[in-house]
DNA sequence: GGAGAATATGCGGTCAAGCGCATATTCTCG
DNA sequence: CGAGAATATGCGCTTGACCGCATATTCTCC
């Protein structure tokens, strides 16, 4: 069992966690099929990775009827939320993340086309 | 070749390197030698983790007659900067930096032991 | 209950990261 | 020039990360 520190920065280092890292940071919270068409992902590929930062405490979990939704966990030690923060801040703008919140906005979910 | 903010969270993933970066961070500049002699690694294991961090573009070497020296770059992007700082104030009370921190300062290094 | 959507996992296969050990290189000093 | 200190690199090995593909699981709705 590796340290926190490093599994957390670990978790940065791998493209589509990060990516998938910064749209949480930005957008709140996701279900994962938002997040493998904002990525543009296989599901199974998003599927490992969400596991991966679950289990190392950066996301948690909510499940709703058929889909879970994914956030930024609110217990982050302080630092490491500063690191998230700085981060998606700075990439926000750049390719491919400036895409990917775009293509998130844009795609469907949970509460798009259901009759209120 | 990848992208430099995925090399560059990487290069903090591996706790040696990691050691490392928060050594130069709150110590400005340190010579391979006294890297060594504060992480208690092999000489050879530091020299390629200081490649890395070279070729990554997150520190500066300077040769001084037999010794070089290390410190890290002044031309990272801001946010790369910022991150280093959070994390180096943050790990700087724990283990092991802490203890890295002690040895550092207790090492030789060039300085010493030379008459002046 | 059966179909189908959303999500998770089992299973191999590939590839590169990291290591230890030996050795090369570069510099200093006598 | 020769010895020795400080640093870098060649090499082979092991291990784990990541992937694709297929399949299991869980939930909804009719």
């Amino acid at each position: 069992m590796r340290e926190f520190v490093t599994t957390f920065f670990a978790a940065l280092a791998e493209p589509t966690r990060l990516r998938t890292l910064v749209l949480l940071v930005l957008r709140g919270e996701l279900c994962v099929c938002r997040l493998v068409a904002a990525l543009g992902v296989s599901q199974p590929k998003m599927s490992r990775h969400l596991a991966f930062l679950r289990d190392a405490g950066l996301v948690r979990d909510r499940r709703q009827g058929q889909w879970v939704h994914y956030r930024v966990s609110e217990s982050l030690p302080g630092w490491a939320a500063e690191v998230l923060a700085s981060t998606a801040s700075a990439l926000a703008a750049a390719a491919p993340y400036r895409d990917d919140i775009i293509r998130a906005d844009a795609a469907a979910g949970p509460r798009d086309g259901v009759a209120a």
